[in-house]
DNA sequence: GTTAGCACTCAAACACCCCGAGTGCTAAAT
DNA sequence: ATTTAGCACTCGGGGTGTTTGAGTGCTAAC
């Protein structure tokens, strides 16, 4: 177990080191106001806590770095409560200014407010497509071989797809059979849609549509809705900011998996307790991620957890200011999407 | 005027400078087959080269780099003409591949195919939604306040957009209402709607409909359609390899730029010349690209231009290949697009 | 238990030198 | 009149050596 004292220096070591980003030695500790020892003291404090894993060093006679047992320490015990600026929690207002009603926008700009409030890379999971329910389907024609299929769900959101009409299906059919598609599936969760075609309406169709089979695997693939949330990123090359990859050959691989985004999609679903989620370096178990950590925070409408939003920024981040400014955005963005979409 | 052996000598130092991005020296150009002249021979024709202003040196005793006005008379007058391998061609059909009928998709895929030949930076310009002339406006009520309002234009793209409706709306009134609107707007270019709302619909819809006005607007602002074009990347961190950007120092402003992406939608909006166009360096006209060149070429549907496509690179650029493929790919497109869009 | 003092280490900055690739110029060769 | 060989010169880059300063660990005294 540490030492009170051994808490104070790891403390005040990483806070140090994430405002400066150099190595920390213990004559400039022993000069901090908060710290009453000599260096020769510290030094002693300070080279049990790099056996205990806490800190490192860089090469032999530098400062001290935080490690990342000390950095996981630091964010599950040390954090010092922040307070946000009035300046900070009017940028967050600033999401829900104008009326935008549509979620995903919302979204969208909760990333780009992060990252603006952080000076790192901010990734914002929508919500899932998939849980949405069916609210209408609509097909327009084109022309004679190609119409648009729409499906709009309870939550606003549109999913449109370009579709090749058989030829030997008469238009007054596809009419009639929009309508048995609409009468039987209104209310149904997109996810389901497909089976529910097949097991259900297949039937129904059958009876009434001539040609009805060259048209079923039509809308059934129309209906086959893209599975994932979608993602919003900001603030992509933030990271080219950081003096720890001022190295180009460092950021490369890093940049290459945030412009890919698929990386990111997994790890977000991974982090997807409710509340703060920090992952530090090698715990994010991906190779281009050593030296960075992640920070999500998750939404949701009433009590049903919608997405993720999250920071992504070097291990020697602000985790006190990302934490406090996640929490408020996840609380404010709760909050007013449960009051805009609660009671469809 | 420059001899014929002054720009046998420029056309072989741009390309070995584009090869090998290392200052080519008099020595150098002298083993190389096409030249049968002693390096002094070739000190002299360089130095004259240089104070005609087409090559320059890093310093006083390097081998010499072309100069802006070097680029670019290579790029007028000393191609080489390219031909695409059998795997490159294949690459560009594979854009035809899966038959998706969505314009957007084929343009956006196009730009992943094109920074996929190239290894830089690829850009596409979509069709401008705004001349896309109207093919059915829907609403679609999702409760009591707030409704979504679709539009679809003759080439199957779809615009959505949540509303508020107005408490004093009747819902039989808003189904009148968007009865008449498809009456009267069908075939109309997406950007008179506006207007023609105003002119011409909003009479008929004071006899038919109560409360009219409160709707009017929100109507008129739902299809104040985005007048921009969409605009599709593809490979945003290729920059990162060239060798003439591994210092941060210099790509953080062009990465900065290419995450906002407004900036290339001015440049690329200015490059809407049929056939290919090249802009070297500072002839772009923006800060961060001092070392980029913008190569772009159209596509068109029939005899109408809908879009650019384009790819960013460094000053030392494979202007050769890279117009070949672009050449290749903007008639494919045009070819195809012509083929499916035509006879609407 | 704490501190002062000392010997030691290492990275970073700097000076220095040398090498090689390049130049321009001049005089001789073609 | 061109072309070329030869030579003196320049400069960047890589290597080496030195110094400096910020750090350490250890020991002995407080």
């Amino acid at each position: 177990m540490l030492t009170d004292r051994q808490l104070l220096i790891l403390q005040v070591i990483i806070d140090d080191f994430i405002r400066s980003g150099q190595p920390v030695g213990s004559r400039t500790l022993s000069k901090k106001h908060e710290i009453s020892l000599s260096s020769a003291t510290i030094r002693n404090e300070m080279a049990d806590l790099e056996e205990l894993g806490y800190i490192e060093k860089t090469h032999v006679s530098s400062g001290r770095v935080p490690s990342e047992k000390g950095y996981r320490y630091y964010v599950d015990h040390l954090l010092s409560p922040q307070r946000l600026t009035q300046e900070d929690i009017q940028k967050i207002k600033s999401i829900f200014a104008e009326r935008i009603y549509e979620l995903e926008k919302v979204v969208q700009k909760s990333a780009q407010i992060l990252s603006d409030l952080t000076n790192y890379t901010s990734i914002a999971l929508g919500p899932a497509v998939k849980d949405n329910k069916l609210k209408r389907i609509q097909i327009i024609p084109l022309n004679k071989q190609t119409a648009v299929a729409i499906i709009v769900t309870d939550t606003g959101h549109v999913e449109n797809h370009v579709i090749t009409i058989p030829a030997s299906v008469d238009p007054s059919d596809l009419e009639k059979m929009v309508n048995i598609l609409n009468e039987r599936l209104i209310g149904v969760p997109l996810i389901d849609l497909k089976d529910k075609i097949y097991k259900e309406v297949a039937d129904v169709l059958r009876m009434h549509i001539h040609n009805y089979d060259s048209m079923l695997k039509t809308i059934a693939d129309t209906l086959d809705i893209p599975q994932e949330e979608k993602m919003f990123f900001a603030g992509k090359t933030n990271m080219l900011n950081q003096p720890e990859f001022s190295d180009i050959q460092k950021v490369r691989p890093l940049m290459k998996m945030i412009e890919q985004e698929k990386d990111f999609y997994r790890l977000l679903r991974k982090h997807n307790r409710k509340g703060i989620q920090v992952t530090i370096g090698r715990e994010n178990q991906l190779s281009g991620m050593e030296n960075c950590s992640l920070i999500t925070a998750t939404y949701s409408i009433g009590k049903e957890q919608l997405g993720t939003i999250a920071i992504l920024g070097p291990t020697r981040m602000e985790y006190s200011r990302v934490i406090t400014i996640l929490n408020r955005v996840a609380s404010d963005l709760s909050t007013v999407l449960t009051k805009w979409y609660q009671n469809n």
